[in-house]
DNA sequence: GAAAATACGTCAGTCTTGTTGACATTCCAA
DNA sequence: TTGGAATGTCAACAAGACTGACGTATTTTC
């Protein structure tokens, strides 16, 4: 009980005496975390040939329909090389649709079909049930803790797409 | 600044009303903050021949020092031929040793060497400085918090072998 | 109107890291 | 003592990331 950071003053912005195995605990803390956060999805995935990649691809046009390649890109941070080998298996797997750009007819303007939307719900279920247990067993102090702490560990260029993205809906 | 997760009555463990948007900004916040947490020791790595497996196996026998391979699977959840070319390459570029086990021969303790070490320090250095600012940031009621939802998100059997890491130091 | 830049798709090759299958060694218990 | 279980190694393969190069259509810029 006594070894948690500690705080001199009386601002959450105080110095923090922040050990290294402090620090350390965190660090295992998230990987471990991470794990449970991603294993639900990835059980139901597999056995269908599709991994977290489509998982990733199927969330990020699920919260932006009609979003383009290059957006998809930079939100997910891979290169488009990889990420088309995705889009196209679940382009043929008739999950996603692709249409030329009005304005510009050089984007595809990509959107989930009934049956992605339908794989969409049953995956982010499954996600969204473990995270509501998680608030539920931790609190609303410590969700609101939890938030501020994953917002100040993201790059900034992260932040702000996590942010536009909140405000998008 | 409405739009929190609301509790009625006092406790902590009392109704939360969480919204299915509320859940998927917490997702994403974890999807950006893990691509955070990740970013420094994979620039690191990158161009050296390793990655991000090495770093895991590197930072847990770091922990715990004379562990075995089967010991350092299950922390690791991957299968022990993985975690064998991993391991094989760290042996071989002088990182990590593996000595048999005095008792039960068929066992390998690994240890790093000092070379080893040094790595270790530099990878854990550039983590714990961006976990350090993100606690700063964010202050020491917000990092209980997040410890104590990332505990709640973890499955069981990963959350026992995260309080025995916590706990053998 | 021609040239440069942008958006997208694709081919080919590499790397990391996960998987399964087969196998050697060692320990333990029937 | 012998057969099964446990520990670890080697070989081959697949997913998914990467780079680099190239082609095409379209838009923007000069």
């Amino acid at each position: 009980m006594a070894d948690g950071p500690t705080q001199s003053g009386s601002s959450g912005q105080a110095l923090l005496y922040l050990t290294d195995e402090q620090l350390r605990q965190g660090i295992e803390a998230m990987f471990f975390a991470y794990r449970g956060f991603t294993a639900d999805p990835d059980r139901i995935l597999e056995g269908m040939s599709y991994g977290r990649a489509h998982h990733r691809a199927i969330h990020f046009i699920h919260c932006a329909p009609g979003t383009t390649v290059n957006n998809l890109l930079a939100i997910l941070g891979v290169t488009k090389q990889s990420l088309n080998r995705v889009l196209r298996t679940l382009i043929e797997d008739g999950l996603v649709t692709s249409h030329v750009g009005r304005s510009d007819k050089r984007e595809r303007h990509l959107t989930l079909t009934e049956a992605g939307e339908a794989l969409e719900q049953q995956l982010s279920d499954a996600q969204r049930a473990r995270m509501r247990d998680a608030y539920r067993k931790a609190g609303p102090e410590a969700v609101a803790g939890f938030k501020t702490v994953l917002e100040a560990m993201m790059d900034e260029d992260m932040k702000r797409a996590y942010i536009a993205m909140r405000e998008g809906r």
